[in-house]
DNA sequence: CCGAGTACATACCGGTTAGTATGTATCGTT
DNA sequence: AACGATACATACTAACCGGTATGTACTCGG
């Protein structure tokens, strides 16, 4: 029943599927999940609902992706990159990369707040599957935290007496749960206040300067 | 063009309308706020549409008299409640608030998180009364942590060093990670673990025991 | 160079949504 | 007691939603 074809179009399926994945990822992040209209969506990405129905089976697939091949990657990016590359003691890595979050923040970061924690509070009760995508991606940040800090054990630069696994986990959340009130009150320097604060405490997890340390003894003093 | 009404109702108005706040709540809980269905909640309230547009002019309007009248009180008293009644230090009191909300959780507090907060990451960007209110709520909760941390430095048991209202607010955002991750992750033992190590951050905001202190000197040394 | 599967494009559909129009029973006031 | 305001109840609507049916153009293996 289709008319003549409007256009002529390249046939570039993976480039299609890209367009698809932004233009979603911008709206759910945005609006939402839930509230985030395919009819948008696809404005946006300028290509049509065959296009789309193409590609993914349902409009939950679509969230799914765009968690496992957009957001994720953006997420351990932002915070595990620096990690990664740095090579001094993790503490200082750490507290690096939170000043460097709240001095450049995203380009929607204070007025949209993180897009995985979004999703999270959104989604979690609602849709298992999403859920566990989400979660994935959460565990993988944590994990990476941990292996730092349990670097850091090892090393002699973090203290011995604390759970590295959970150490990680409290400080993702507390930097999830520092972006999401920054949000709620728009407000950049109080994202910035709360990374100060949770700079501070993971300063505290030095070991103390007299200690009979190991190996890496008292060196380090910096603040930030 | 009605017909002859089924049932003969008292008219409460006020019973009414906190029926439609009551069921609003619960929907917006389980569901957010743009995805809660009027139909739902009507159903829910066993209140008609009428009803529900005499005592509220939109859909809106009823998410903000939730966010006032229902979840503010809510959240003040689970956490503001503890301290305003709790005589000994701060801290301390901070502490047994958090072991208290990590040992009793609210009823669906790991399943779906705080309900401040997930009005807080759907509506913020979306809707700027929605957000106002929200905010107000996290400004008294971190007034309150506020004034907590304030009297106990003029009290000797907190650290002089700190600024009260920043360390407050890091409390906040922390609590709110905490249960964010939690719900995420749907685990009641990653909600205990975070506020554990909120509760050692807290620990570390006392007077190391040796300084000179003025009023209260050191006494206390519990952990929790 | 031709058939078949891939990659779209367009039109349509049933269900759900917030909101409205209209009617009526009850209550307070005088 | 009557009258106006209040507190509902019912029926309806227009817009939007995700999803589908169907048609076609392009691409590629043989």
């Amino acid at each position: 029943m289709a008319k003549t074809p409007a256009r002529r179009r390249a046939r570039e399926p993976d480039v299609t599927r890209d367009k698809l994945l932004k233009a979603a990822f911008e709206e759910m992040y945005r609006r939402g999940f839930q509230a985030a209209s395919l009819d948008t969506i696809l404005a946006r990405a300028k290509v049509t609902k065959g296009a789309l129905y193409h590609h993914f089976p349902d409009k939950a697939a679509l969230g799914y992706a765009v968690v496992d091949e957009v957001v994720k990657g953006l997420l351990l990016e932002r915070w595990l990159g620096v990690l990664d590359r740095f090579t001094g003691d993790p503490l200082t890595a750490l507290q690096r990369t939170l000043q460097y979050r709240a001095a450049n923040p995203g380009p929607h970061e204070i007025e949209l707040g993180c897009p995985l924690n979004n999703l999270a509070q959104e989604m979690s009760p609602i849709d298992e599957r999403f859920r566990r995508a989400v979660n994935a991606t959460f565990d993988a940040w944590r994990g990476g935290f941990a292996r730092a800090l349990e670097r850091g054990q090892a090393e002699g630069s973090v203290r011995q007496d604390i759970d590295a696994r959970k150490v990680a986990s409290f400080v993702v959340a507390a930097v999830e749960g520092s972006s999401g009130l920054a949000k709620s009150a728009q407000s950049a320097a109080m994202l910035r206040s709360n990374l100060t604060v949770l700079s501070e405490f993971l300063e505290s997890l030095r070991p103390a300067a007299r200690t009979r340390g190991r190996k890496g003894a008292a060196k380090r003093g910096a603040a930030n």
